[in-house]
DNA sequence: GTTGTATATATGGATAAACGTATATATGAT
DNA sequence: ATCATATATACGTTTATCCATATATACAAC
């Protein structure tokens, strides 16, 4: 009889996720991506003020510890809390956004999803 | 008329939060502090293996971000968790325990809390 | 094809974090 | 007083992290 494991959550290291929030960019870009659901490069780019390749540099790590999943769409990458992130670990970026919203307040008010009427263009 | 203003709880910084829990040693020290509620230096580094200047170079860190408080016995210095630590940074300790209890099991095995029928003894 | 825009990565240099060793301080015992 | 134990800190070196610049790739428009 065979049994089959199907892996539902990434399994996320505690030091890896705290490494990943240990960083001003990469911890604003997570916040506003659990707050906002779905931003786009430029969007982030836009809100926190900062170069494409350190956006880019601090995006694909986050990718690589499995905290972000990207999607293509166009000449556009959309980016978003992974969809298999382990409960946990969304539950210790949910309540550092409850508990910090004025952290992120500043980089929301230049958030493209937060400023134009039509969230679906972009940049 | 005069208002005083009590701070009843110390104002963590997220950044700094996760600054602090970033490193294993300092992870696990404070993963087992919320464990045990409170352990000595002696403790820490028999539980970590480690030499007691690290031990205490981290703690020290620890101490300054106000994570954790330390209360000095005879010759031996007490540690816990800051009591007046925000509530959603305790939270987030405490949501890492719950989801990651292997992670410390095998330190904890090398606390002396555990492995002790005494423990009001020390070293 | 060319051009422009969006995003990713590679490289070298600067900055910061962590470490080991040595030393200092405080307490307790003799 | 001396000696031993527990803990803290200082100093110099190694190691890891972050960044700016340059370059590469992918797509869309023409």
């Amino acid at each position: 009889m065979i049994f089959r494991i199907f892996w539902l959550v990434c399994a996320v290291n505690p030091l890896t996720l705290f490494k990943c929030l240990n960083d001003e960019t990469r911890l604003v870009m997570v916040l506003l991506l659990q707050q906002y659901g779905e931003l786009c490069v430029c969007d982030l780019m836009a809100a926190l003020e900062e170069s494409q390749p350190k956006i880019s540099r601090h995006l694909a790590q986050l990718r690589s510890a499995e905290l972000l999943s990207s999607e293509k769409r166009g000449q556009w990458v959309y980016y978003r809390l992974h969809p298999q992130l382990a409960p946990w670990a969304v539950q210790i970026i949910a309540t550092t956004l409850t508990a910090n919203g004025d952290f992120i307040t500043p980089y929301a008010n230049r958030c493209r999803v937060l400023i134009t009427d039509n969230p679906t263009s972009c940049c």
